[in-house]
DNA sequence: CATGAATGAGTTTTCATTCAT
DNA sequence: GATGAATGAAAACTCATTCAT
């Protein structure tokens, strides 16, 4: 077991780098010695604990998905259920996507470059495409129990999600004066809950 | 005068060559060889009609991005506003947003590509960021037609494209089936303009 | 004749300019398009012209030397020789290389490149060793006359235009103030004249 | 240790290769894979041990001069100094420019080319700026020995050096009967140490 | 397991030269 | 004669990958 800890151990500081070096340059500019270089690890070592730079891609997808979903299940159970109102619960899960996601800029750097990938490389889009769709199931879980029918609280969980990503695409992209992405998020929050009570 | 146009007509001959390219590979892997075999053209003229593989991606930007805003204007062009009331106007404006621009699969990747390249080149930034504000601009201003105000036409002007860039890159990464692209949209839809009758 | 002498006339423009070009890179670096930039002319008209970049080169060797002796002569026709010693003579012509040859910083330039391109290239090897014997002959005449035997007279300028080629490399390698070549020059003028009186 | 003599091996054995590709190609039109090619290794690793071409050069520069200066300092070393005159010592140490330096052809080539990449390269310059300089620092101090002043040996070996250098450039360019280089270099030689009994 | 030397395919770019208009 | 579009060979350089030690 203590072998099986290191190994992980190595690929997971491997991911890490590979993530610090997509702030600065693109996937594909970015050579396995660069990787190698921001891990403070020989480069022939990516290739023993991976197969090849593709498979450091596939692998960094999975590792990058579930960090980004474990951020919101660590939230959510840290939240009082208990007595909370399912309008409430969406409201605050609302929030958390707001401050903890989408105003993210590193994070949302990362998901514009996966999201550039999965478009031309059919098993990147694979992944992703489970993690939306267990984003958007979360998201419609949440709205069905605040009141909506299933076909609403599906159409209304994929809409969200797709703003949410148009958001943080701006987010990079756009200047942050100019743009007022913090703005933007709290008032279409105030929108949707404003409708939810309708 | 003949000779501006050969000239002319081979830039845009190349440029259109790549977009034809990004529909297969991202810009990076796309090499100038690849783009002159696309034009059917020697790669040698690419250097003669482009200083650097830069240069055309940057002339590339501009000319798709004048090239989608054209199809808004002869859309617009094409209305018979007359009569029509400003309600009207931005129902059909959403219609041709969702059926020309975010349902439009090749258009969708292309601008998947270009934000992907905004978010780490600057000088690519800046002309999307551009062209961004241009468009929410636009919509702001049927928007405060509509009745909206200064402030909440902003607001919505700006979550909405965000929202239609967010179903663009859905448009190109989910399931065709499963995400039901079309259904949100003209859902989506609905759920904006009763808002406004509000 | 008048068509003669056009084309000669564009022919001298073409190699003057690659002189200049010269002073800024070495003849390897520089393309057919830089010379015609600096002609003011199209390039294809280099090829009009001359046969080839190596043709241009070639040419320009005669060119330069010829330009290189012209001054000597047009120099020596302004010389009082009537009454004057043959001493005195050499002593001028010593002042002429020093002042009007080796001190010419672009002058010295142009022959560092020649010589270059000579010592890989036989056709221009084979002009530039003319051009020495032609000179040499003309410096060995001069010390000929002032009184040193034919065997004599032969070593002397040989080492004598060995040391101006010298002088010229050094004083477009070394450091103005740190080798101060024109000290040097008038020293060693001294030191000949002296031995030459011996 | 073996590592890193393996990695100065390497190095040396490219810099040789230069060397023996700069006596039938100048730098210029040497390229990487020729140089690779005379090395007998894969051109990829002269970009493993240089980072770029001008960084093979610049390292060329200092192989060449400090195994250019190690001949003389070896041959210095050999001299039995002890009851040797200061004239002696001069005597000798010209007839050692003479015959290991000026007349090895392949020197004097290499010194053309390197004079010439010096005349248009700044870094190249410095180098070879300071190793003139050394070289004629050696030889005032030998001349100062040997009787001049202060002023009069820096004049001397400057002269010298520069003649030295002349007569390299001409054992490359000329004709070996026609211009007699060995006769001219003995008799200077004379000449010179004539001049300094005087 | 770790290291770093080596390979070779592939990339962008430059450029002398040709040639139709 | 003059122009500039087009060609294609060759250059420097990068990099994923392999492999001996």
């Amino acid at each position: 077991m203590a072998r099986k800890n290191v190994q992980e151990e190595r690929r997971n500081q491997i991911l890490k780098a590979l993530q610090r070096c997509l702030l600065s340059k693109p996937f594909n500019e970015t050579s396995i010695k660069d990787i190698a270089k921001a891990a403070k690890v020989n480069h022939g070592v990516l290739h023993y604990y991976f197969k090849s730079k593709e498979d450091i891609l596939l692998n960094f997808i999975d590792y990058i998905i579930s960090s980004y979903r474990g951020m919101y299940q660590e939230w959510a159970a840290g939240q009082d259920m208990e007595g909370m109102s399912h309008q409430e619960l969406l409201r605050r899960s609302l929030i958390f996507m707001n401050e903890r996601i989408t105003l993210n800029r590193d994070l949302s750097r990362i998901f514009v470059e996966i999201g550039e990938i999965a478009s031309y490389h059919r098993k990147v889009r694979t992944k992703l495409r489970q993690a939306y769709m267990t984003w958007i199931d979360t998201f419609a879980g949440v709205a069905r129990k605040a009141g909506l029918s299933e076909g609403e609280s599906g159409r209304f969980s994929r809409a969200l999600i797709a703003y949410y990503e148009g958001m943080s695409l701006f987010s990079v992209i756009m200047d942050r004066e100019e743009f007022d992405a913090e703005g933007i998020l709290s008032w279409f929050q105030d929108q949707v809950m404003a409708a939810m009570v309708r």
